[in-house]
DNA sequence: ATGTTGTATATTGGATACAATCGTGCAAGC
DNA sequence: GCTTGCACGATTGTATCCAATATACAACAT
């Protein structure tokens, strides 16, 4: 019996179909695996999950509540488009919210999430595949935030980054943006290490508002 | 032709029915009229609105989104439960990111938005019906945002006043909530008015923390 | 009496079918 | 040539129907 009710995993509480759909394409578009401004149209995205529009229809609607898509009645919802004006405004935001979680965090911050998080620093320095950089990059400073208990601030710092991550890849493929993160993330574990939360807190407000500044010159370089 | 286009509001773009629907349930969540845990049957809501459940489901889908109510598959949605920490987490959330907003918004702050500000204030103090006070008071604190033009802020922060204006309409009806709101809307209006950002942005501060405080006491007292 | 099992009902998840709307191309008229 | 009107296909919005699951309760065994 022990046996059984340990791998007895409660298969009612499953993903539906679109939770399944929800995070395919969210994950999709924070990638940049859709373009901005691409439409989405419900019958393809229900062919390809074997599907009926129903269920596409409420991912959709999730999606647009969170921001990612918009939609426009009997026209079709598009991946949604972001400014430079914008994409500096969420950076700012970063820079206001996350500070506060890893402040919060230090404090409570468990052996295990340092050691998680060093981890998570290494295989980013390591990590030899530009697509993974973005994952591990995402991981790391998630990592960081989840001990400070504060599941609000949490939530709006990823929402946050769901809405800039594509740009955040960018940032971290091109020019020096991957180097300087990776050397900024180790300060930042050694300040946690060492409980110095306050200054933990300013190296991630540094961190963020640095690279707004790298995006900010790679826009307005290449247009 | 300018008078046309003025006047010509986009009669395609009108609500769909999960609009409407979205709509009426978030007011009637965010007002108090859906107790906290109340499960929202879809069948039932379908009958109230003369559809069927499909539009309804989406609204729900999108609720869900916004973390007004909390699904479980094949059982239901409720509105979410929230507990005192997370009320005080939000009230904190909602302390670091409106001062932001009201501090980048006073020297863009248009005469029109200042008088609109005004009258809003003093519609509040002459309020009589309970139930609007809440209305008032939350028109009154867009309106001083608005100017700011920092849409994912000013988002953020309606979202966080969405997920507590319950409590906030609580806290104005007990004690002497109202009427400190009443005194502090004006200085803050003042404060705008003279141009003083950071003292309008210390002063939102104060105002919401007292409110927390407030809000905090009516709830360990009356448990 | 208590606990278990079968069954009926209520409710949600999803598929199919239909209605409403948009965009486009094309022909007619000026 | 340029505009106007219209027909048609593509796409979205919604209703209706069926399947999957949960809940409540009755029947039954111990």
């Amino acid at each position: 019996m022990e046996g059984l009710s340990a791998r007895a995993s409660n298969i009612g509480a499953g993903a539906s179909s679109s939770d399944v759909i929800l995070d395919a394409l969210r994950t999709a578009i924070i990638r940049g695996e859709l373009a901005e401004g691409q439409t989405l149209r419900q019958d393809a995205i229900a062919k390809m999950f074997n599907v009926s529009r129903i269920p596409v229809r409420e991912a959709l609607k999730q999606l647009e509540a969170s921001g990612l898509v918009t939609s426009v009645r009997y026209k079709g919802v598009v991946v949604s488009r972001i400014s430079v004006a914008e994409i500096q405004e969420i950076f700012d935001f970063r820079a206001t919210v996350e500070p506060k979680l890893i402040a919060h965090a230090v404090p409570r911050m468990s052996q295990h999430s340092l050691d998680h998080a060093q981890q998570l620093c290494e295989a980013f320095a390591e990590e030899t595949d530009g697509v993974r950089w973005g994952d591990l990059n995402r991981q790391f400073h998630s990592s960081l935030y989840l001990d400070a208990g504060l599941p609000y601030y949490f939530a709006a710092a990823e929402a946050a980054n769901d809405r800039i991550e594509r740009y955040i890849r960018a940032q971290l493929s091109l020019g020096h943006g991957r180097a300087l993160a990776i050397a900024e993330h180790q300060q930042i574990i050694d300040a946690c290490r060492a409980g110095e939360a306050e200054r933990a807190a300013d190296l991630t407000r540094k961190h963020i508002v640095k690279a707004s500044e790298s995006l900010t010159r790679i826009i307005t370089e290449r247009g």
